[in-house]
DNA sequence: TATAAAATTGGTAACGTTACCAATAAAACC
DNA sequence: GGTTTTATTGGTAACGTTACCAATTTTATA
């Protein structure tokens, strides 16, 4: 029956491929099918040939690939993808895409991916926890072969939602409590710790810290570090020197502003250098200073975190701490295909360090 | 014989299925047709029921729902889209992902598409028609819905094999030049001209151009806006004065510390202003002056493009043009949804005027 | 109660791909 | 020349989903 079947659609389907070819008229669907039945072939043959599994023969294989050239045909990822269970296809979570933190790291991996044929699935969670579900989620969903994401939190049932479903992992930005998993980060506490010692180095005891939303993670880890110092150096901890603000321009400027003026009140709210827990916070003290008129570093000295490439051509250049975003991407992309293409099972823990990057934002004081 | 073999599989996969409730265990593939088996109802049945469709009972789609929330069901996006040719993603095809010019509208786009469960597949073309096409092709691969494209070119290979495969695009950056085509764009003659203009009332006459390279449209565009203004106010366009670099700031940078010390050499290659194609090449120009020791604007006046959301915060704030990237970002996903969702079949085309923001890096000069 | 109408359910095929097996044709060997 | 091996090819089923039609059950109506 089939062999009746196929020459007679072999014979209609011959002549409109002929009017498709002259006219570059896409209406028709290009797919294997359809070039099994214009070259007089099959389905298995013309997969083959295009793959470049090499037993089909030599002339076979030409034929094809002229046709298949001649059609514009490109092959359905989707159907390839619910067969093979690979789609090619890498998801990434972040939490903040405006923050130019993870442009740079962005960039990397898309730079890879784009050689090595992958393409990237790109969310924003907004630090929230049910949006970052749904991301992932999606993720599944849509079959993405693995996912590098920067969790909301250290600990979650999405995290255990990603290892139970054994979608392939990287994460970053935290070292997640969990056996089992990849990550690549940087430790924030350190990098606080770092920060503080610097500008008590620099005679400041007096700290205000501008931290994100108290209930992520960085913000704990930023904290820990900025206690320890403290504590190190024997400062007293001044918790009306603690905020938590959202990370952005505005949420720094904010804060400042509602702060600055109370520094003459009195001795708990007096503060002579802030600390962000990103650059762009740490542009909203600036942002702050020119609406209330007061100079860094002169007035209030400002070290930030992150150093987001625009932080040399502040006014002034900002000091903050480095963090190696393009490794982190490097590293974070490297582990994942490894894993994804069967190269290597084991999982990987790994922590870079960080650096700091002296400029013009923090004063000596005595 | 169907009912026979299916009363079988119930009775298999009953077990399995009670040990997966119980013990969490994910390794049994959850799809429409196991849960068909575990409430002993149909593949048809589920689907109808996990898509809200109103014609399952009330009591078997509560049982349905009840059991796919326990196994962790999630749909198989790939299915989906093979089958109804809709993938909920949307392909989002750049030039230059790190430029800052981009985060913004990548963000608002990413918002409106993650409210409406959509997700963005992102891709850099870098300024290369090879790659261009190679990611136009993946979007068509993986089904994407549609694109929003800021296109290497005006018009090209390209651009033409997007309408032949009746891909849904919105352009941005440029307006091609074809019928039946979408786009949101500012002019960058425009934005060039008004520049120009400004740099001209402010008593300047020998300005360096520096724009991005040759071959691209946006040069071409931005150069003629450039040599519209000075042929209006009757000043000669010096070649040596136009000079094509690749628009980030290390391309900045060099052509600055090229250019500057030729600046006393001879009248031709003198210049008082540099007008950038870019901010991130204005920025470039900034960082020339640290290494050579020059100010901005003192020595040399400057004046970006796109108006990135760190240009206030510059030393000195840039005087730019302000390009609409959130209006950009906003009304190309609308356009682009409302196609897609076909609520609307005409073709916009949408130009966005520029403003022009007055700040401290250009001098007055007589 | 019989019959028509409506509600609910199930089976099937298709979306485009490829791994697997079977069938055929060509080449190699004795 | 006949037999085995090898190269090449074609058919089939499956991936998970849903639209469509048909079958069944329930409800409404005369």
């Amino acid at each position: 029956m089939s062999r009746k079947k196929l020459k007679q659609e072999k014979v209609k389907t011959k002549k409109s491929c002929d009017m498709d070819i002259k006219h570059k008229n896409e209406a028709v669907k290009v797919n294997i099918k359809y070039i099994a039945e214009v070259s007089g072939t099959s389905c298995s043959t013309v997969s083959r040939a295009l793959r470049g599994d090499n037993t089909a023969s030599k002339e076979t294989a030409e034929k094809i690939l002229k046709i298949a050239r001649e059609l514009n045909y490109y092959p359905n990822m989707l159907a390839k993808g619910l067969r093979d269970k690979k789609t090619k296809t890498i998801g990434i979570i972040l939490n903040d895409l405006k923050n130019p933190l993870y442009y740079e790291t962005i960039k990397v991996i898309e730079e890879i991916l784009n050689d090595l044929d992958y393409t990237m699935l790109l969310c924003d969670s907004n630090f929230d926890l049910k949006l970052e579900r749904k991301n992932i989620i999606t993720m599944l969903s849509k079959g993405v072969d693995g996912i590098i994401i920067s969790p909301v939190n250290i600990k979650s049932e999405n995290i255990e939602l990603i290892s139970s479903k054994g979608l392939n992992a990287v994460y970053i930005d935290f070292a997640p409590e969990m056996e089992n998993i990849n990550y690549v980060h940087v430790s924030h506490a350190d990098a606080a710790f770092m920060a503080t010692e610097y500008l008590i180095g620099k005679g400041h005891t007096k700290i205000l810290l501008l931290t994100g939303p108290e209930q992520l993670s960085v913000s704990k880890d930023f904290y820990k570090g900025y206690a320890k110092s403290l504590s190190k150096n024997g400062i007293p901890l001044n918790k009306a020197l603690v905020k938590y603000a959202v990370t952005s321009i505005d949420g720094g400027d904010r804060v400042i502003r509602e702060m600055y003026p109370l520094k003459q009140s009195g001795e708990s709210n007096d503060f002579t250098a802030v600390l962000c827990v990103s650059d762009m916070l740490a542009i909203g003290v600036y942002e702050a200073s020119k609406k209330l008129g007061f100079k860094v570093p002169d007035d209030l000295s400002v070290m930030g975190y992150d150093n987001i490439f625009m932080t040399p051509y502040l006014a002034p250049p900002l000091t903050t701490i480095h963090a190696p975003k393009i490794r982190i991407g490097e590293l974070s992309i490297k582990i994942l295909l490894d894993r994804i293409e069967d190269r290597d099972r084991e999982f990987h823990r790994i922590m870079l360090d960080v650096r700091l990057v002296e400029r013009e934002s923090v004063k000596k004081i005595n």
